[in-house]
DNA sequence: CCGCGGGTAGAAAACGTTTACTTTCGCCAC
DNA sequence: GTGGCGAAAGTAAACGTTTTCTACCCGCGG
């Protein structure tokens, strides 16, 4: 592959003339000189190594997005929107599936860190697991010490994220919905307890709870995994507790799915019996059966804006935390309380 | 941050001495040396800046993935395949969604090539678009210049896929269930024509017709977009035609949904009056109402076996190509043809 | 006692850019 | 005629590694 040398000598100048040409400086070259050189390099295909600059600016046009899973359509809707922005920037996108382990988590963000990305940004929650912490905390720190910026979009170990959802009115609106429409024994299954967004979630239902006046019963509340099967678990457990609901709010949309499915193969109708509630609106939501009730998350704006707030971080800018806004939208499987 | 200078000045040794101990050298370091450096380097925090290593060795351990949509269920599970397999070797992995316009695909390609990584990997159908090809050839060549792989993952401009599906073979097997079941007006909804994957698919639809002895009647084929809203728009294709069919056979599962929502509000019963079925068994499928019947695609496999045929050819291998079986799975969505 | 070889260590070049600094040259004002 | 200035070009250093080549030391055999 030609380098910038042999395009120089092709076209008869001094590699820092040519420099000056391909990449766009401003800095005075006359119009023939600048002819030449583009020939030159047209003529040699080059393109330039972005390595060699990124050695001398300590960064390379590269963001790497660290997700729990690229195959999650929370996280996927969350890079596509990283990626418009990065795109229209010049910037590529690393994606990095951590699956939630700490260990892996470390590992992407110290690869992300030798390869002097321009940014990371968290796009899962924080793990509240203090001895995998420290070491990210010490990648961090590095990271940042290069210039590059470092973005969460989620609660994390230390502090809310610098772009978030406002998870508990997120929740607390869904639960008024569901109140409205006559429930009050409104069960939550709440994910995992480990998680820093679950528990925000988690708070949600409470607020939501308390805004009406309705009292907490604890044996409401279910921890599972954060995925279906935690929602077919967590619908069996409800059950085992013999505790009575007729509306089952979730802590996001894969585990209102579980529960959906266990919910048919108990022969429980939804809405008739049972409403469900969804949150994140992923696209596979509106076309379960029946079509999911959720909340509509913003999710590549998410996105969008993780990338924007990187580069103005990098930039030098101290930009404030904000906090997109969430909208309930009631489909099919929820309905008013059957009074029978 | 720390350089290897640094660490070098630190521990009293010189910088060749210090890169032998940190980079995994086949080289002998005394014990007392060794032992100093690696001191020095937690110290300090060391982290070695990959761009000076892949400046000298001209490349990087990057792989760069252009697919359609990493929303698309399809692709972000071939992606994550990918991924799996790069982590085991301490590769990153970039994604690039190019929505199938040409121009962006070029400018990824681009950018990759810039960065030196290590592959570059085409998970989507090549285009039957000739002005773009060319530019896209000379990347194409510049990047396996720098001994950097491509490969692809489906039919392209000038070949076959490196490691790629059997689509001929899977789709006429499904076409062939649906003739076990009765039916023989088969509709085909066929995705763009001038998507290469998609022809590929509309040849196993005649397959499967002529294993059969079925006639194709070329009314029952209809292109449009390879997405949801490309099926429903085929539905109303078909009956627009006027023309009968009793089964409807999908190049992909996102057509399939597509056509059962649209069927589903015209009131048309699945599979009672119309079976419907898919290809590649992405993850929503399973989930639709009803369960869509579909050809399951290996593709997290597909991704896996790319990475590591990139590796064999950086190695410096002739890497034979390959291609993974499919398997026909009938869930909800067909049925044995009504004969009232 | 000298030479040699094995085990360690260091010096320096190279990768491909960008950019601060220097040089060249023509021209104009005095 | 000369000093100075501005435009355009060139020189060379620097970024952080890896690796080749060279140097050194020590012990041992002749």
């Amino acid at each position: 592959m030609a380098s910038i040398t042999e395009v120089a000598k092709l076209a008869g100048v001094s590699t820092a003339t040519a420099s000056r040409v391909v990449g766009a400086v401003d800095y005075p070259v006359s119009q023939g000189t600048r002819a030449r050189v583009l020939a030159a390099a047209r003529e040699l295909d080059y393109v330039p190594n972005a390595l060699a600059r990124g050695l001398l600016k300590s960064t390379v046009p590269i963001v790497g997005v660290i997700v729990h899973d690229i195959t999650d359509p929370y996280f996927n809707e969350v890079v596509r929107g990283v990626e418009d922005a990065a795109n229209a920037a010049g910037y590529l996108v690393i994606t990095c599936s951590s699956d939630r382990d700490p260990a892996r988590q470390n590992s992407y963000a110290r690869l992300l860190r030798s390869l002097r990305a321009a940014a990371v940004i968290f796009a899962g929650s924080g793990i509240a697991d203090p001895d995998a912490n420290v070491e990210l905390a010490r990648h961090v720190t590095g990271i940042r010490a290069n210039g590059s910026a470092v973005v969460h979009l989620s609660p994390h170990a230390d502090g809310p994220a610098d772009v978030g959802i406002d998870n508990v009115a997120g929740i607390a609106a869904m639960v008024a919905a569901l109140i409205e429409l006559g429930h009050t024994r409104i069960a939550f299954l709440a994910g995992p307890a480990t998680l820093l967004v679950a528990r925000e979630r988690l708070e949600g239902y409470r607020r939501g709870l308390a805004d009406a006046r309705v009292a907490v019963d604890e044996r409401l509340i279910v921890n599972t995994a954060f995925d279906r099967a935690g929602g077919a678990a967590g619908v069996d457990e409800l059950i085992a507790r013999g505790v009575e609901f007729t509306a089952i709010s979730c802590a996001n949309d894969l585990l209102a799915l579980g529960a959906l499915q266990r919910l048919a193969e108990l022969g429980r109708a939804v809405p008739g019996d049972i409403s469900v509630a969804g949150f994140d609106d992923i696209a596979i939501a509106a076309l379960a059966a029946p079509h999911l009730s959720t909340v509509r998350l913003p999710l590549r704006e998410l996105g969008r804006r993780g990338f924007d707030n990187a580069m103005r971080t990098i930039a030098g800018e101290t930009v404030a935390p904000q906090t997109l806004p969430t909208e309930v939208v009631l489909r099919d499987s929820t309905a008013r309380r059957n009074l029978q």
